[in-house]
DNA sequence: TGACTATTGTAGACGCTGGAAACATTAGCA
DNA sequence: TGCTAATGTTTCCAGCGTCTACAATAGTCA
């Protein structure tokens, strides 16, 4: 049931598209990104995916949002992973943030930054995007009412963390470290260091090694 | 001097073409941005910028270039105008970037987000952008040895700075804060809280009202 | 079964873009 | 004054997003 293939519909076309448009933004970054090719991609003709998106900017924005998705079942999986603890659960659906943009750049990029997005799409993009904050306020209260997070505003902390977390993963994905590495440093050494200085400040203890 | 218009040399294209890019980007977004709309702000036909830049990337590497060079200034500005103390300069300086990301959001995006680039443009980008984070090091060594800062390895800790900072006015030039903003909460509110919440984490005291 | 209709894909056009090539105008210098 | 290099224009090409008209298929109801 997969070679079903020079038939005049498709039968997944929009899934196929989705596909396509990040592998492109993969290989070919997101300057490479366009219709057309995503559409030569999936083996249709280059007018196809508007049957499937009004324009450019839908097909972004659903990628931004499986991306989005596909995150958010990585960060609770990784939490409900960590047992009961509240602090280990806080710790963990973090580093499963980090961990998803280090492995994901494609989608990290599209997913925050929006420069791909005419403005026009900017505002469904905020809206979608402004839930991850949202939650994370809602997790940091938590931590604080559970005495494991430093005492605080809950939003400018949670604004702080996200600050941090978003600037590391940033400067790291743009390949900005390369000139810092020297020999006594390599990049993964410096990742762990950073992210424990992160947690670190928080209040977060010293269960960061892995 | 400044009327001579109908000419059929212009005078100084190359500093009319980025200012005209500068302000495109201020006005229509990076998505705007092309070299003929470029071109037809500064008068000239939509080939004479190739008299000046080799193609695209090398204009936006002009403006990243003249973006460094305008922050630099003001940052180095800011150091000497705060006096003997290190620790003072050391947190004029921060300020400095922090105003200069917030009120030039237009140069503070294509100076650290790269996505208008094309791949070849990335080198000389990121070779361009090294420099600062490089000066920072040194400046966080000095702070170190001079006792103001708390220990630890200071390539760490200026990511860890640098991160913040940039994560944080990366987040509130692309607007994402509005969700965040309550009857209780001025935007200005959580800037000044979350930089305080910065600084402080360093080991910066609370000189911070300003 | 067979016809009607909505869905999904194609073909071709338009105006935009970045860029190459050939040409025109000007400035600087001998 | 005249030669040459620098600077700007015109014309052209291919690729892009998107619109419109058309073709093929799938689903539905007689």
């Amino acid at each position: 049931m997969k070679s079903a293939k020079q038939k005049y519909h498709h039968g997944d076309l929009r899934a196929a598209l989705l596909e396509a448009a990040l592998a492109v933004l993969n290989e070919l970054g997101p300057q490479g990104l366009s219709i057309r090719e995503v559409a030569r991609r999936a083996g249709v003709s280059h007018t196809a995916p508007y049957r499937h998106f009004a324009d450019k900017d839908e097909l972004i924005l659903a990628v931004v949002e499986q991306g989005f998705e596909l995150m958010q079942q990585t960060m609770t999986a990784e939490q409900d992973a960590a047992g009961p603890d509240p602090l280990a659960q806080f710790a963990a659906s973090g580093f499963a943030y980090v961990n998803f943009a280090l492995s994901h750049p494609a989608y990290y990029r599209v997913m925050f930054s929006g420069d791909l997005l005419s403005s026009k799409g900017h505002v469904a993009f905020q809206h979608t995007s402004s839930r991850a904050i949202r939650e994370m306020v809602t997790d940091i209260k938590l931590g604080q009412e559970q005495g494991v997070l430093r005492p605080g505003d809950p939003v400018v902390q949670a604004l702080t963390i996200w600050s941090t977390i978003h600037g590391f993963v940033s400067i790291v994905n743009d390949n900005r470290l390369s000139h810092l590495v020297g020999e006594d440093f390599s990049l993964d050494d410096i990742r762990v260091q950073v992210l424990v200085m992160i947690f670190d400040g928080l209040g977060v203890p010293e269960r960061l090694e892995k």
